[in-house]
DNA sequence: TTGTATGCGTTATCAC
DNA sequence: GTGATAACGCATACAA
């Protein structure tokens, strides 16, 4: 534990005023060449570090941040999200942050860029927003990046954009679930199945894909036995009760988002308890199938952490300068009936 | 989000003096009675939160912290609580902490007794500690509590006294290894493996068990298939290997601590690859036979996060003066081959 | 090119 | 009982 040094000591040290050693640390100019020198070897050489507090009381800014995120109302997964947002600004409450979220319909890409172009009138510093749509939220992105305006995204990664992500390894998160089914599930037919393809343009159903079957591919023994089966949300019902039946080698089902209980309604209610349930998220209808058994494992995606990470990230950018990280990979939760209860919370 | 006021504020609301204010909020006395009421209606009236980061300016004070840990060097359990305490330590690099290590030798109480004696001599003003053994830790924390040192401990809960905890719900992980063998392995015998009694008086292993228990006790068709083995390190080879030879009906095997790459090495040498595995923490070596397969899943104790949460506790304690919680329980998270990687750095 | 004065919100020490 | 005032570490406007 080394003393902590303060621009007044680097003054007094260096034999000038503390005015001079603020200017070479922010490069401010009109210092001579010199002093500038000698000044920069000695805060090298104690390693100096700033108060970051102390740099905050002064500078009493009002830091506008905002928000395009799915409306909860429309899809129960992103409810969390707002516990997340309220605990990162609660934690920061020292500071003037003003928030102006922009809600859009997860299932409507032009509501999205409705509420974008709404989002930019109120003229933010930065921005935290969930890219749902790849080609909407590609253009999107641009036009932040071309403004200059930071941006952090979360839930799903736009490769093409700059933008820093915080999500899960959807590619490894699809491996997980194989490895589960794999281990838990008899020999036999395994299936992947997309449900509300109304996420059109959406990557993520695909890198999840993309995962499960290279675990599969890994192993011999499975070539010809993974199926897939897409499936809009006004038809969900019929086709997926026929696909149920009519595949009478099916041993394991993985759902690529968080609609496994409608798999799981039918799996009771046809009597299926033979094939094994993977999916994705905690809703409260997934947890009640997890609990009775019908549902084997869900992977947790921790939305609420994520928008919690993302907002921090951020406004710790703004006040403290700190850098965003530019990918941060939250670790994919296993979930059972038996340790579900604490990530009720998170 | 609204306007944040300042002493400055409710002293000209008040019409008094920001000294007068200060006496008020401190309880400091010498104030009159009627100029007291109204200045603490006020303050209720507009919900005043005082800027801690100010608070702390003035405030430099120097804050000593103890610590009592296992020493890593003894069990690589413990290695990664230095990584936990580092980043709390960074993260809070403003204020000027010093933290007062003593290690103790896990296998040893008199060490963990001596150690204890040697962090007193530092006259810290808060502690960190890990109660290994039960009867030892009892009368430790009973000396903190009558010298009146909070104590914040981690790992393992000594219920009776009044110290916080942070870790994991132990009985519950007990149920989620047996939901996991049940889910996995085949209809048989399961056997909980105790290793290393010289943790003696450790109240830990006999939760896990009893939660293990509970659960197979609340199914039909388990009585009396539930084995129990306890192994001194000392003899843990041959003893194991005749335990899982002779119980040839053996499915399943839950091992109550970092121990399990024990009894992975033994069922790999004796192609006992039909008994499924479940064991606790991502050491090397248990996690070698995770990816292989031997292991099919670890518990993860999250020793890092621990030690960073409890750390973190005491020092917003000191310097914010938060409370800390009485008992902070981490998730239960279920490792296997696909998801490890990312929970390594944790 | 450099030093000084002032202020951020809070606390503590004075003098009245 | 009460109200000024200085100080914490840093930033900045302004004077020299």
């Amino acid at each position: 534990m080394m003393k902590k040094y303060t621009i007044k000591d680097i003054a007094q040290l260096a034999g000038v005023s503390k005015g001079t050693i603020d200017r070479v640390i922010h490069n401010r100019g009109n210092v001579a060449k010199d002093v500038e020198n000698k000044v920069k070897r000695l805060l090298e050489d104690i390693n100096y570090q700033p108060n970051l507090i102390a740099r905050n009381l002064k500078n009493n800014r009002i830091y506008q941040i905002g928000a395009l995120l799915p409306d909860p109302k429309k899809d129960a997964y992103w409810e969390v999200c707002t516990d997340g947002i309220n605990q990162a600004l609660s934690e920061f409450s020292a500071f003037d942050i003003r928030l102006h979220t922009m809600l859009f319909d997860p299932t409507d890409t032009e509501s999205f860029i409705k509420s974008h172009q709404q989002l930019m009138t109120s003229a933010p510093d930065i921005i935290l927003m969930v890219p749902l749509f790849y080609k909407e939220a590609k253009s999107v992105l641009k036009n932040y990046e071309e403004a200059g305006i930071q941006v952090c995204t979360f839930n799903n990664q736009i490769e093409v954009s700059k933008a820093n992500f915080i999500g899960q390894d959807l590619y490894q998160s699809g491996r997980v679930a194989a490895k589960l089914l794999h281990t838990i599930a008899d020999k036999g037919d395994m299936a992947i199945i997309h449900i509300d393809e109304k996420y059109k343009n959406a990557v993520h159903m695909q890198e999840k894909e993309r995962g499960f079957k290279s675990y599969f591919d890994d192993l011999s023994g499975f070539q010809d036995h993974i199926l897939k089966c897409k499936i809009r949300y006004t038809e969900t019902e019929d086709k997926l009760r026929a696909f149920l039946i009519n595949n009478s080698n099916l041993k394991g089902v993985f759902v690529t988002n968080s609609k496994a209980f409608h798999v799981a309604r039918l799996l009771e209610t046809e009597n299926k308890n033979h094939i094994k349930l993977v999916g994705y998220d905690l809703l409260a209808e997934n947890v009640n199938y997890l609990k009775v058994g019908v549902i084997d494992f869900l992977i947790h995606q921790n939305p609420r952490q994520q928008a919690y990470l993302g907002l921090k990230f951020l406004i710790e950018h703004l006040v403290f300068e700190k850098q965003i990280p530019n990918k941060f990979l939250l670790p994919i939760d296993i979930i059972n009936s038996e340790n579900v209860t604490p990530f009720l919370r998170d």
